[in-house]
DNA sequence: ACCTGAACACCGTTCAAGT
DNA sequence: ACCTGAACACCGTTCAAGT
């Protein structure tokens, strides 16, 4: 067939058949997003760096509608708060994804712009420069966390004859349906009270 | 050759091989697993429920050294802490096999009985039935999100074009490499903190 | 520059056959 | 019960060949 007038593919078409695909079936293989474009497998190659390059794809295609702005309003901690929940809730639109994007490191422009964001914010509001990536690392760690959490299967502890963890079956049928957004939360809240603590005896302590 | 008289493989063997292929080059298949044990591909199918079930013996080498014990002694958020950090550290001596036992849900009779401990353990605190698993949960994913981080690549977020995101590389190069442990102690410290709170807040809901 | 067809080395898994 | 050898369908990746 040789060269096509207009091409058949680009890199967001590869990236939108990999998430649809790890959507319905928790995973992707190149072959099978080339079978849905109608195309032979070699030619994704033309377009993206091998089979990693289009779990990047998939990353931007995660994050395609989340808003740095968010980050640019109100008082730091409540900037915050409002950025992880909604990276959460990005993650959470696309469970069987999570594993896939947790390995590999973020090079996808959009994603950096959000980090450059919360660094900025984290600086200005007068955290000392070698806590902010601790602090900025503790909020990924929570919010990657948790989103794995949600990707996980309906029940992660499987407590084989029920005579063997009583109590932990008995919590487990206590246990709403809320449980991962509970667990969010309450992490959540207990890890940006601390940072308020922390910037709060570090003015003290530059006062005195 | 058919049936040898002693055994040459046992579940085991193949965990503790499967888990150095992993530590040394991040992933193991059921054919290298063989190679290295001297047996066929096809044997490795006799002592193991597939692929799936290799995993799950890579658990049960992680969590080896483990002792439920430290679970039983002092107050309850000193003891969860120290619990915490030693699941911690037993994933960190294995940083790339994270990944891999984080999507499979836990079947390993020694892991749930440190989960049947936690709960206890917070039941008797006086926690509400319906908290303990939120308040698991949370512990398990703060756990593990720091010991996924640890295992994630040197730097999680590589900046192209310094320009483009100056401030992030300001704040990556003011960073030390206590980054990944820092944020952990902030993370579990704030987790801890909130827990007492809530539950001294529902001691005095009580008493009213 | 972009797509095809064919090739390569490799996987996970199964199964009849042997002792 | 436990191991082998051979087979099956499938991967990721490369590359010359075509337009």
């Amino acid at each position: 067939m040789g060269r096509p007038k207009k091409a058949l593919l680009d890199r967001t078409r590869i990236g939108r058949t990999a998430l649809e695909l790890v959507d319905e079936t928790g995973d992707f293989t190149v072959p099978e997003v080339a079978r849905r474009l109608g195309v032979q497998t070699a030619s994704v190659y033309h377009h993206v760096e091998g089979r990693a390059g289009v779990i990047e794809l998939l990353r931007e295609q995660v994050v395609a509608g989340l808003d740095a702005g968010t980050l640019a309003t109100g008082p730091w901690d409540v900037a915050l708060e409002v950025w992880a929940r909604s990276y959460r809730a990005a993650f959470a639109a696309h469970p069987r994804a999570i594993a896939m994007l947790m390995t590999s490191p973020v090079r996808a422009v959009r994603v950096i712009e959000h980090y450059e964001r919360v660094v900025s914010l984290l600086g200005e509001a007068g955290f000392a420069p070698a806590a902010v990536m601790p602090i900025v690392t503790g909020l990924d760690n929570i919010v990657l966390g948790s989103a794995l959490d949600m990707s996980a299967p309906e029940v992660m502890w499987i407590v084989g004859e029920e005579s063997r963890a009583p109590r932990l079956a008995e919590a487990q049928a206590a246990t709403g349906p809320d449980r991962a957004d509970l667990a969010f939360d309450l992490t959540l809240a207990g890890f940006l009270a601390h940072c308020r603590e922390l910037l709060a005896s570090k003015g003290r302590a530059a006062e005195a």
